[in-house]
DNA sequence: CGACGCGTTCACACGCGTTTCACCAGGCAA
DNA sequence: TTGCCTGGTGAAACGCGTGTGAACGCGTCG
């Protein structure tokens, strides 16, 4: 587990120490949850996480199969990324694995 | 340097835990089983490869003598392949035996 | 005590991947 | 060449994985 520094990649620029996020300088107001999604995709940028992956590292524990707290928070994440920056996708889907950052140029 | 569990052949260099294949160093967007096609040929190059033995280990069992899926997956690798690499075939058929990967110089 | 914010779960529609089908092209034998 | 068999591949059918709005429960704060 990274310390709580200041991470950037590519647009994004994530606080933990500040709780906050900064998308092209503009700051995304995120929950606990949502910023800790955020980082965990961030710092594994263009790499593709899986499910289990996410919510071992984000909620800790196992992923129960019927559980979609996954895919609720990266479509919330997916909606404030695309409230700053509506033309690029941020986070990709890859069908039957999981999802993968990518923070562009 | 790649870990351990990445299989790299000539051009293509796949990474299972990443679910990420490089050809030129460009990523190839491949599906499950694509993927498992490809890697199933890699790791026997230039060594011809029944269908029955790509089903087998693909899709577990036994082919069906009406079942066209390796046919079918065979042919979507060579065009995502051919879209990287358009002037050389990488997928080679043997005519009533099956096919071939030859990763090449 | 009521309002609010957050996390979780549910429900349903939709998109994508897989399988199958159909038809065409190409190789092999005679 | 003729005929048969094998392989190539576009497209439809099908099932399952995913997207997402909304409801629910719970804790917190005014």
């Amino acid at each position: 587990m990274p310390p709580a520094e200041t991470v950037t990649t590519g647009r994004l620029e994530i606080r933990p120490g500040e709780h906050t996020v900064l998308l092209d300088g503009v700051p995304l107001v995120l929950t606990v949850r949502e910023l800790a999604l955020l980082s965990e995709l961030a710092q594994n940028s263009d790499r593709v996480l899986t499910r289990e992956e996410l919510y071992r590292a984000v909620w800790g524990g196992d992923l129960r199969t019927t559980d979609r707290s996954v895919d609720v928070y990266v479509s919330r994440l997916r909606a404030k990324l695309a409230a700053v920056v509506p033309e690029k996708p941020f986070i990709h889907t890859h069908f039957g694995i999981g999802y993968r950052f990518s923070p562009g140029a």
